[in-house]
DNA sequence: TGCCCCCTGCAG
DNA sequence: CTGCAGGGGGCA
């Protein structure tokens, strides 16, 4: 589930949390979820934390975690304090759904209850793996439908790590430009532009909302073909993407129904969609219906009329 | 390039 | 009950 923008905004989190700690132990509830020999990194100091495409990366001496959340990946930090606070009150907290703190119209869930925030109901039975730190704070790895892992690598593997070494440029990154983008797509001339963009060899990070909503931006039906996009469309879905990647971050990723930050806490982007998730609701610029039809296998939303 | 698969939970 | 979900690897 988690595309660029979510992996992003729990960096973020991330860093100002866990640099600098120590690992003390690390508990692994489901085998698959951890790749390696925890043992290897007890006592290990958190250097610096990173993210490539949907991958989050955590340096420690040698090595580095590599972290993907594939679906319904978590990563949640509990202070010490949060933790002992609640233990010595016995207070059971409260679910209270966003609903009630924002107005009517930001919520918006597609199909689905609101994830309501994680913290202080940790673990649960979508723990996978616990860290504790030095300082007692504990990072929680949860994955519902257990896609995702935590995979250790050393330092020296990571440059020649099959996965990182083929993904596609960073959108966000100076260096892309369209004409990079125009070199990349040629490369899968016959398929769709939205099924190519998903490719992550081809451009790395976009998931299907941010990909829907870039091509919405960009006013590019997505069943278009990559063979026929003119080279003003190059620049306007690089454009496009630029834009659905930067205010997704900016309302802190998408939260359909899993995807929490590392304070455990939603995001909002999906009230502000353009697209995903709009199937029959009026097109914000036009007025027309929003419409949602199957590509390579994926829900896809367009506006019949804007992207035309 | 297009399936099937890894899983779980939820809406219809 | 069936189908669907924001990812992506492995297979033919």
């Amino acid at each position: 589930m988690p595309e660029l923008p979510e992996v992003e905004t729990i960096r973020i989190g991330l860093t100002s949390k866990i640099i600098g700690l120590r690992i003390k132990r690390i508990q692994i509830l489901n085998q698959k979820s951890f790749i390696g020999d925890p043992k290897q990194i007890i006592g290990a100091k958190i250097k610096n934390i990173w993210r490539r495409a949907k991958i989050l990366g955590i340096d420690l001496s040698n090595t580095s975690l590599l972290i993907h959340l594939k679906m319904s990946g978590q990563i949640i930090v509990v202070p010490a304090k949060a933790m002992s606070a609640d233990r010595q009150a016995g207070i059971q907290k409260k679910w209270i759904p966003d609903l009630v703190r924002d107005d009517k119209n930001r919520s918006r869930f597609i199909g689905g209850h609101p994830t309501h925030d994680m913290l202080g109901q940790l673990p649960n039975k979508s723990t996978r793996v616990i860290f504790e730190f030095n300082n007692g704070s504990k990072l929680y790895f949860n994955d519902q439908r257990k896609f995702g892992w935590i995979k250790l690598v050393n330092s020296s593997e990571l440059m020649v790590d099959s996965f990182l070494k083929n993904l596609g440029p960073e959108p966000l990154e100076k260096a892309f430009n369209w004409e990079i983008l125009k070199t990349n797509l040629l490369k899968h001339k016959s398929q769709s532009v939205k099924v190519a963009l998903l490719d992550q060899t081809i451009i790395s990070g976009l998931g299907n909302i941010y990909v829907c909503e870039a091509l919405f931006n960009a006013r590019i039906n997505p069943k278009t073909k990559v063979s026929a996009i003119a080279d003003g469309q190059y620049k306007k879905i690089h454009q496009g993407i630029i834009k659905a990647l930067k205010d997704g971050i900016k309302y802190g990723g998408s939260t359909k129904t899993n995807f929490v930050n590392s304070d455990g806490k939603k995001g909002y982007f999906l009230d502000y969609s353009f697209v995903y998730g709009r199937v029959g609701d009026k097109c914000k610029i036009c007025g027309n219906l929003i419409q949602k039809i199957k590509l390579a296998g994926r829900g896809t939303f367009f506006c019949p009329y804007c992207q035309s």
